[in-house]
RNA sequence: GGAAGCGUAGCUCAGCGGGAGAGCGCUUGCCUUACAAGCAAGAGGUCACAGGUUCGAACCCUGUCGCUUCCACCA
């Protein structure tokens, strides 16, 4: 047997076992049993590993240890996402650092340079799942731009566009200037701002009269076609069909009646200006209004815009304000709060602005994605977020799914230069099939990453390829995700999964929470509060890190996460190596000797009866994803159960003939400990379950542990019980009385003796000598500790006698308050008429006791006195 | 403007109709030969507030206040 040391660390176990795991292919399907398949949230490849990740990965490496153990054919695809903005936006960062612009390079250079990049990014991420044991099949690894997701994004594209999901159109788009790409709705951050509202005068042409508008973005009103009122607004109801002059521009606009404005809102009048708004886009539309754009790409104005071409659009504004002041169009500035967009991976203010674009039609997709989570096809859990995804289909508005960028899938759409025709293939083609020429270009931008993401359950079993593995493993069991990535991901998904596969692409959806500071703020580089995993698996190692995430995956919205945590779930590390250390060197000489019945003494009858509960709760925890409750249960009965209990109550026998029998059951808790451990805690569990030398091979791929029946033990349960409580009865006079734990008292029981197994036991646990029972009465050398079912005595040397009473009428209180309560509830009529039968027995049950202890304490403390 | 979640011990949270729980922190006593990263014993709570339902409410309902988040085109 090999000796281990007096330390749990963490650093040399992890590496060598993860790299024996998937060196026996334990990290494989077997094959065999019922599938159980998951798919990673492929990271992205920018992404440096956080907490995020670290939860994520956790929980499904618990749920795939968990069910590869109790026998299914289990498959954990793991993968990365190209993530397109943000992996180009990385690169261009860095090539600006070397002074060079992507456009001075050209597609095919930049996109070598992304590349390599890439490789080296997707390298440290997959080290990092591996760092947190991830027990994911690597030889079946995705990357969301790989050449058969090409395959299947193409083919994806084309069919969409076949059948008339897919069209192209000139509309208002979310433009972030920095980043030089359109976004989708999903892709803009609002957050409320404090802006100002500039008044501004607009002179009727045929009068000196005016009607003023209210505006935040003053420097838009370059690109006003008209002024618009509400049709029903008795105010301006009669200027309807009149003109005024925009200022600056001196332009004709003429005033127009349309329902969307709102009369209470600013002064009732709205400056319309349809090709750098949304809803004055719609305006425009419905009164054949002239698009004026003046913002360009780089959201600066462009010629459109007089004398202020050239300027930044801040600048701009500045500029508009300054002569609308200075030539009397000002009427006033406020200020008021409003929300303004950002784009999600840079934080610039985007700018909505006129585009051609690629959109898919999102509401016929919706609907079945709707009726699949409605009708229980798809699961949330927890269900609440149901509501929030059924939310947003309801309200879906079409997805925006091309971008400016170069890295990404490229559209499978070419022009022909010649006819004009669009041909949408999912090969590059020839030539023009209408003339023939071969002269077609093909269209500069590539897709939402999101389009690719969203045929992520079944382009990683192969699709579109029709396959055995497809098959088997499609649809996959359950998506482990946060709840930030529900419309990005998890509804796209589903809408992807029914419309090409015909199937929801996963049964149930479990929904964790995201990970906070200790003040619940997003850990972030810039406010350096981030606590970064790979330093906490150095520090603590991965199991620590694996139990406190698990065990704080309760059901709420946010994890505070603190390293005090992980510091006490490495305590806890820490002690279950230290338990199997003392188990270690008591079994060295175990003979293999099987137990037979009626070997079993209370407390072996006690702690398998309490393991067999254990592993229900772990068992059922794990499979409605509670999480938390599983690894709370595992940790009472390991630490407190098994550490300061069973084994306290076994040392003694371990030197005498009964010594085969105790190792009996130490081993057999402490392998069933390991194995409910294990998905928890993989590391630890196989490194330890090893020395335990139960059984050949790995524990990752032994079986969890099956309920013993008849090893369910009610009786010894409850007497074990009861003589917990007498220990601490008597544990408490000790301490009360400041008498050290290491000094021996005489202990006597009121009541018939304890039986000699009780009775060993708590002179073993208590540290006491237990006393044939004599009528004893109370003095200064006599204390006593009374419960309901029995009275302590303890004899001691010499007892301060007030400081004794004090103590004892402090207990007295106690228990003559709940008598009091107990005797009201049962004095009540309405509570004897209507409350269970069981709960009036018990509540006069709790009576009597409560009665018995208060009648005792009573005459201890005459006694005294 | 809609919607959701949360307010329980000093801190972080679990419990979600029948005697207030955990970890950390705190107090006291222990180097009891697995572990001082430990053992034992404690102190600490009108379960946000106000109503209601119920024999009984931290738990269910309504409202209020506070915190957080999501959605929404109010210029």
């Amino acid at each position: 047997m090999d000796k281990i040391g007096t330390r749990y660390d963490p650093r040399n176990l992890e590496k060598k076992w993860y790299k024996i795991w998937e060196e026996k292919g334990h990290f494989k399907p077997s094959g065999e049993g019922e599938p159980y398949t998951i798919v990673i949230p492929p990271p992205n490849i920018t992404a440096q590993l956080h907490m995020g990740h670290a939860l994520n990965i956790t929980l499904q490496d618990i749920l795939i240890r968990y069910k590869r153990m109790r026998g299914y054919n289990t498959l954990w695809i793991p993968g990365e996402d190209h993530a397109g903005i943000a992996t180009q936006n990385t690169v261009e960062k860095k090539l600006a650092e070397e002074g060079i612009h992507r456009k001075d390079m050209g597609r095919e250079e930049f996109l070598k340079k992304v590349w390599d990049w890439a490789g080296e990014y997707r390298k440290r991420i997959v080290e990092q799942i591996k760092a947190i044991g991830a027990s994911c099949d690597w030889s079946r690894e995705h990357f969301t731009l790989d050449e058969n997701l090409n395959k299947a994004v193409r083919k994806a594209f084309v069919s969409l566009y076949k059948e008339g999901y897919i069209y192209r159109g000139k509309y208002i788009i979310n433009w972030c200037p920095r980043c030089g790409t359109v976004l989708s709705d999903e892709e803009v951050e609002h957050e409320e701002l404090e802006g100002k509202f500039y008044y501004i005068k607009y002179y009727f042409s045929d009068s000196d009269k005016y009607i003023t508008i209210a505006t935040t973005r003053p420097e838009t009103m370059l690109a006003d076609t008209a002024v618009a009122v509400h049709p029903g607004d008795d105010r301006f109801k009669h200027i309807i069909g009149k003109e005024v002059i925009l200022p600056l521009m001196n332009r004709k606009l003429k005033i127009i009646g349309d329902p969307y404005v709102d009369p209470e809102f600013g002064t009732g009048c709205l400056k319309v200006t349809p090709a750098h708004d949304p809803n004055d886009f719609q305006i425009g539309l419905r009164n054949d209004l002239e698009l004026i754009e003046v913002i360009d790409e780089n959201a600066k104005i462009n010629e459109n815009g007089g004398k202020y071409a050239g300027l930044d659009r801040y600048k701009a504004r500045e500029a508009v304000v300054n002569d609308l002041e200075e030539k009397g169009y000002l009427e006033k500035i406020e200020t008021m709060q409003h929300s303004v967009g950002k784009c999600y991976r840079c934080g610039t203010i985007v700018e909505p602005s006129l585009s051609d674009q690629w959109y898919v039609k999102m509401k016929p997709l919706a609907e079945r994605a709707k009726l699949a989570v409605q009708s229980g096809e798809v699961v949330f859990h927890p269900e609440r977020w149901e509501k929030v995804y059924i939310h947003w289909l309801d309200e879906i508005r079409d997805w925006c799914i091309s971008r400016q960028l170069w890295w990404g899938h490229r559209i499978p759409v070419w022009y022909c230069q010649d006819c004009g025709k669009i041909i949408v293939e999912e090969e590059t083609p020839e030539e023009c099939p209408d003339c023939q020429s071969k002269n077609l270009k093909q269209d500069e931008d590539v897709l939402d990453t999101w389009f690719s993401s969203q045929l992520w359950p079944f382009t990683t079993l192969g699709w579109p390829d029709e396959n055995a593995d497809l098959e088997k493993y499609y649809p996959t069991s359950v998506l482990v995700t946060a709840f930030d990535i529900i419309f990005f991901w998890v509804a796209r998904m589903i809408m992807a999964g029914y419309h090409f596969k015909e199937d929801k692409p996963f049964s149930d959806v479990y929904i964790h929470q995201l990970i906070r500071d200790r003040k619940g703020r997003k850990m972030s580089k810039s406010l350096g509060n981030g606590i970064d995993p790979l330093e906490v698996i150095e520090e603590y190692g991965a199991d620590p890190m694996r139990f406190t995430l698990a065990i704080l995956a309760a059901q709420g919205k946010d994890i505070k996460l603190d390293t005090r945590f992980i510091d006490a779930y490495h305590k806890f590390a820490n002690k279950i190596w230290n338990a199997t250390r003392f188990v270690l060197m008591n079994i060295e000489d175990y003979d293999g000797t099987k137990l037979s019945e009626g070997d079993l003494k209370l407390e072996d009858k006690w702690i398998l009866s309490r393991l067999q509960k254990t592993q229900s709760i772990v068992s059922n925890a794990i499979d409605s994803y509670d999480f938390n409750i599983a690894a709370k249960s595992i940790y009472n009965f390991f630490w407190s159960e098994f550490c300061d209990w069973y084994i306290e109550s076994v040392k003694p026998r371990l030197n005498s003939d009964e010594r085969t029998i105790v190792q009996n059951v130490l081993i057999s808790v402490l392998d069933s400990s390991f194995r409910l451990l294990h998905p928890f805690m993989p590391f630890i569990t196989e490194e330890l379950w090893q020395k335990l030398d139960v059984e050949d091979g790995e524990i990752i791929a032994s079986s969890w542990p099956e309920l013993k029946k008849e090893l369910l033990d009610e009786d010894a349960e409850e007497k074990y019980s009861l003589l917990m409580d007498k220990v601490r009865g008597i544990r408490n006079v000790k301490a009360d009385l400041n008498i050290p734990p290491t000094s021996k008292v005489q202990a006597y029981f009121t009541g018939s003796n304890p039986d000699n197994e009780t009775k060993f036991l708590i002179e073993t646990l208590a540290n006491c000598e237990v006393m044939e029972f004599q009528q004893n009465k109370l003095s200064n050398s006599v204390t006593a500790y009374a419960e309901e079912k029995y009275t302590i005595y303890v004899k001691l040397v010499e007892i301060d006698v007030q400081n004794e009473i004090k103590r004892l009428e402090k207990k007295l209180n106690k228990s003559v308050k709940e008598v009091e309560r107990f005797r009201k509830k049962l004095s009540n009529e309405q509570f004897l008429k209507n409350a269970p039968e069981e709960i009036i027995e018990e509540t006069k049950e709790k009576l009597q006791d409560a009665t018995t202890t208060k009648e005792k304490l009573e005459r201890l403390i005459e006694d005294l006195k």
